[in-house]
DNA sequence: ATGACAATCAGAGATTGA
């Protein structure tokens, strides 16, 4: 099973760039972050057309998370659990059921600039969050598979320029000691799992000709339990669709699984 | 030192992003 994470730059315009890599490397699932559309927004007819159900959780302008699956998602629920005020649409959380069951989360992390400041709070707020809704499903002891855009430069070997980010929320030590005590609490980064090199990024700026000079940042990350773990062959970067028409910032990083 | 670049909503230019 091919399970994918892209955070696409909106719908509306990403939908062509979408659907000629989904023809492409034939996921299973993918998890979409900055869908910037409301639900009743998301064109759903291409991807039914090709197979996939769908599921959003979006809002108007910004933000907005979905996921798309060639097996049924069953168990729904969206946002993320621990602040009822919290209107961003940052979560979704689906199953899908292989030969065994597979929770899939998705989710598109504060980016928390300027820090300090009230943005950075709030990432930090949902940090915490995250990390007692990661709790709660480790102590269920079943496969799940967290992934998204977390907005975090995890070392300085994930950036091109790491000493541009130093002061930077997606790379501040605060950030990276909540993304860090977050994989401590048991969970695996498929990417790192599979690769130690240095180099490999999942996003490159739009403006300077950071894509041009290879001047990106690794930020899109799947986490896995230990149960999904177990069951990783394999994570690559689409590194090669930043080039083409109407790219989105980003690109998409996947697992396969043997599920 | 600043802006670059792109998307959205709106219907110009502010806001957001990373």
């Amino acid at each position: 099973m091919k399970i994918a994470s892209f955070n696409i730059n909106g719908i509306k315009a990403r939908l062509p760039a979408l659907l000629d890599w989904l023809d492409e490397a034939q996921p299973d699932i993918v998890l979409m972050q900055e869908i910037k559309s409301v639900d009743e927004g998301f064109p759903q007819e291409p991807f039914e057309e090709r197979g996939y159900h769908v599921e959003t959780h979006g809002q108007k302008s910004f933000n907005g998370v979905g996921i798309l699956s060639k097996l049924p998602l069953e168990d729904v629920t969206r946002g993320l659990p621990g602040d009822d005020t919290d209107e961003q649409a940052r979560w979704i959380e689906a199953t899908v059921v292989g030969d065994s069951a597979l929770r899939l989360c998705g989710l598109y992390l504060p980016n928390g600039n300027p820090a300090p400041g009230p943005k950075y709070d709030y990432k930090l707020a949902w940090m915490t969050r995250l990390e007692a809704r990661a709790r709660d499903l480790l102590a269920q002891e079943e496969p799940f598979v967290m992934a998204g855009d977390y907005n975090i430069i995890p070392q300085d070997e994930d950036a091109k320029r790491p000493e541009v980010w130093q002061t930077d929320a997606l790379a501040l030590p605060q950030s990276r000691a909540a993304f860090r005590r977050l994989v401590n609490l048991g969970l695996t980064d498929a990417f790192r799992a599979t690769n130690q090199a240095a180099g490999h990024y999942t996003f490159w700026d739009y403006q300077a000709g950071a894509w041009n000079r290879d001047d990106g940042i690794r930020i899109d990350h799947v986490l896995l339990s230990p149960q999904a773990a177990d069951r990783l062959t394999g994570c690559g970067i689409d590194k090669e669709i930043r080039d083409r028409e109407k790219p989105s910032d980003h690109v998409p990083i996947w697992v396969e699984m043997d599920i």
